[in-house]
DNA sequence: ATAATTCCTCAAGTTAAGTTGAGGTCAAGA
DNA sequence: TCTTGACCTCAACTTAACTTGAGGAATTAT
């Protein structure tokens, strides 16, 4: 089945760059929606190449998989999507990166008013009520994540 | 032993808002370092409070605790660190949080061009060039990670 | 036609950053 | 004193994003 108009799944690695078992996974998450051949294996289509490496893109941007799929799930499902659709979604991230980027911009001006004060005391420091809103992409203690108490007030 | 110098580890713990089970690990990882009593509880210093509090805020910026704890390790181990110690490390922890926004910030110009277009073509779209030095902060494709090689080229 | 690839499906392993629970010891208040 | 409540250790579970490996079937190359 060389030849055709749609790619294997290997075709479709060497492509994109992504491993083989990457790409399986992708569809596992729904990013991808390869049909079979008669003997079970995949078969994909030359806009898959776009979709998987918008996803390479969209996770540099700092979005998980689910995020990505959710965008996707917006793609038309019966026909290849077009340009207009691509620019719709990456439309979206703008919007997100912008919010990400102002949150580590505010961020920033605080530190810079910790390391004018070196105190990293609370009250008298901003970083610690700083945590607001904007970027929670953060780690940090899990199960606590969203209802952190009150921070140590003391020097 | 209430009403010492030092405190326990549920009093570290509410002090600083994290789970008991948290500073625990955290001991694991190198973050603080209490001494034992006969019985074998651990006993922190109040400067252990502000270690902490700086380990939320640096996650907060996006730092792991491995990224964490080899600044940490600037810090005196003898002394409680003074305020010019935690000035130097926020100044180096401003670095890295200026070449994150740098990044990001390139990458959402790119975005930009890439929204008039609509393409997310290789070749003429950078956005697939962009991934480059600065925010490797993100997720992808871990074992590949780092020798991704050509992405495709076609539309 | 046969060997070498490629592909398939599971199941299980990996890292980060913690949490949860079991089983047992220690300390503080009634 | 005795009984909670705080601590201790150690092992196992959690999520995200994949990888690795085992055991088999289908393709492709020679």
């Amino acid at each position: 089945m060389k030849g055709t108009d749609t790619l294997s799944i290997g075709e479709l690695a060497e492509r994109t760059g992504l491993a083989v078992s990457a790409i399986r996974f992708y569809e596992t998450k729904g990013l991808v929606a390869p049909v079979r051949t008669e003997s079970g294996q995949r078969r994909f289509m030359r806009a898959d190449i776009r979709r998987l490496s918008f996803v390479l893109v969209a996770q540099e941007f700092g979005f998980s998989i689910s995020e990505i799929a959710a965008q996707m799930e917006k793609l038309p499902d019966n026909r290849a999507p077009t340009k207009a659709d691509w620019t719709r979604i990456s439309r979206d991230f703008r919007k997100h990166l912008d919010a990400r980027i102002e949150g580590l911009t505010a961020l920033r001006d605080k530190l810079d008013g910790c390391i004018g004060c070196g105190c990293l005391s609370m009250k008298k420091c901003q970083l610690y009520n700083a945590g607001d809103a904007a970027n929670r992409h953060g780690r940090g203690p899990r199960y606590l994540m969203g209802d952190r108490p009150d921070l140590p007030e003391e020097l």
